[in-house]
Order: structure tokens, then C-alpha cells, then sequence
DNA sequence: CCTCATGGTGCTGTTTCGGAACTTGCCCGG
DNA sequence: CCGGGCAAGTTCCGAAACAGCACCATGAGG
């Protein structure tokens, strides 16, 4: 099964997945969420891409999850804000991070 | 960056996705809340294929999320059954599909 | 021996990803 | 006008992941 074929599944996860289902996408809507809104921005706080990271603002505001609003007409720059539906994962976000907190701790070579 | 460099991220978050931030694990991990345990289990109701099933539930394993009980001795055969760190995904899924339910519905051609 | 059921591997071609360089549009200094 | 710099993408190439299908392994039943 194709991962876009997930959008039409019975499942309201699945559903879910496929909009937000790959490594990157919660990243940047984590970086969202602490107020991050520019292309360098996402790129250097998260360490991915610049060619993924377009695809996936893309595929965010085409879902409805962010949207672009230019705060520079001339060069044409955009900010990506989250609309209602995107700061409704706000939730789920933070059940990720309270389960990485409590089950994922940091394992560095020179701690401990 | 690499997805398995996630692993040492600072970010709780991050460090959660470098262990189920792909389209399949959340999948996997939703049938066994629904009671699922068995290789075809898997495979038949998340619609993946068999080499990638097999994958994610080695990783999963490995990463503590899921145990390997032996249900048939001779022919060697396993249930995956969800740890108790497993199980304390089961509010992250729950509030992933609270959000598909609300923000994704379900577009089919023939409903309406 | 054959067949069936379960659970997993190998092979092969297609997508996607990672890394870095390149392009576009504008501002600034000279 | 020309070069340099910043912000936001875009293009190119090789590597990794993925999908599909057939195949292998094990044991039960006949």
C-alpha cells in the first residue's frame, strides 16, 4: 500500500499519518510551535534538507496545517503560521515529547 | 542529518520520532492497542508489505516498545505483544486520532 | 510423498532521501 | 554598473528505503 492511499482509510490514525506520518513534518510543526516561522529557521533547527523541508511546508499548507503570509513583498518572503487546525496538534505533540521524556532519555557518549 | 542521528536529539519529541516517526510503526502500534499480536495480523489490516512489517517489528522490539512471546513451540511461532512502555503510547494514539477525526474526514466517492 | 498455514527472506525496479551546489530577487557598498 | 550577501527555494546525482512478488522453512494432516 502506497502511504498517500492512507488519506482515504477507514482509520481516523491512518488518516492522520498520512498527513503527518514521516520523520520530518512533526519537526516542523514542533518548531512552529515554539514560534519558529522562516524557511532557515525550520532548516537549521530541525537538520534536514532544504529540498525535503520545501516539500513538506508544501504538503503542510496544502493540508491546512500552516499557511504562508508574506512579510516581505518585494523578494517575496513567506512566513509559515499554524492555522486552527495546525495548533490543534499541540496536543499531540506533547504527548510525543512527555513519552519521549519519560522512556527515551538522552543516551550520550559522555554523560552518565 | 539522518533519521537515526534523532536518536541523541535534546528534543524529547525528536528522539520519540527516531523511534516510531515512520508511516508504519504508529500503524503497527495502533493494531496492537486494537488487540492484534501476529505477523498476518499486521499484514493484512495496516496494508503493508511483509519486508516492511518484518522491519518495524524487529526495531520495535529492539527499542523495548513490543516483546516476542512464543505461542507455538515446534514451528517457532511469536505473538508481539505491547510492552508496558508500549502501552503508554496508547494516549499519543488516541490523541492522533482525535485530531484525524475532527480535521480529517473521511472523503470517499461513493459517501455523501 | 503432497498440500496447507504461518512467518519471514531475496530479488528487482521504482520512490524518496541526503548533500551540496546553483538560481532568483532584492539591498548594500563601491 | 558590478560584485557580495541574504533568504528561499530548486536542481542534480548517488544512496537508501520501499513495493511487489516469489520463494524458503517448519510442522500438521492425509
Amino acid at each position: 500500500m502506497k502511504w498517500s492511499e492512507l488519506s482515504d482509510n477507514w482509520c481516523p490514525v491512518a488518516r492522520t499519518l498520512s498527513v503527518l506520518g514521516d520523520r520530518w513534518t512533526l519537526l516542523i510543526l514542533r518548531d512552529c510551535l515554539l514560534g519558529l516561522s522562516r524557511f532557515e529557521q525550520f532548516a537549521e533547527s530541525s537538520g534536514m534538507t532544504r529540498h525535503i523541508l520545501a516539500d513538506r511546508l508544501k504538503r503542510l499548507v496544502e493540508a491546512g496545517i500552516l499557511v504562508r503570509e508574506p512579510y516581505s513583498e518585494a523578494p517575496k518572503r513567506y512566513d509559515y503560521i499554524l492555522t486552527d487546525k495546525g495548533q490543534e496538534l499541540a496536543p499531540a505533540l506533547m504527548t510525543l515529547r512527555d513519552w519521549g521524556k519519560k522512556h527515551l532519555p538522552v543516551r550520550r557518549a559522555s554523560a552518565g
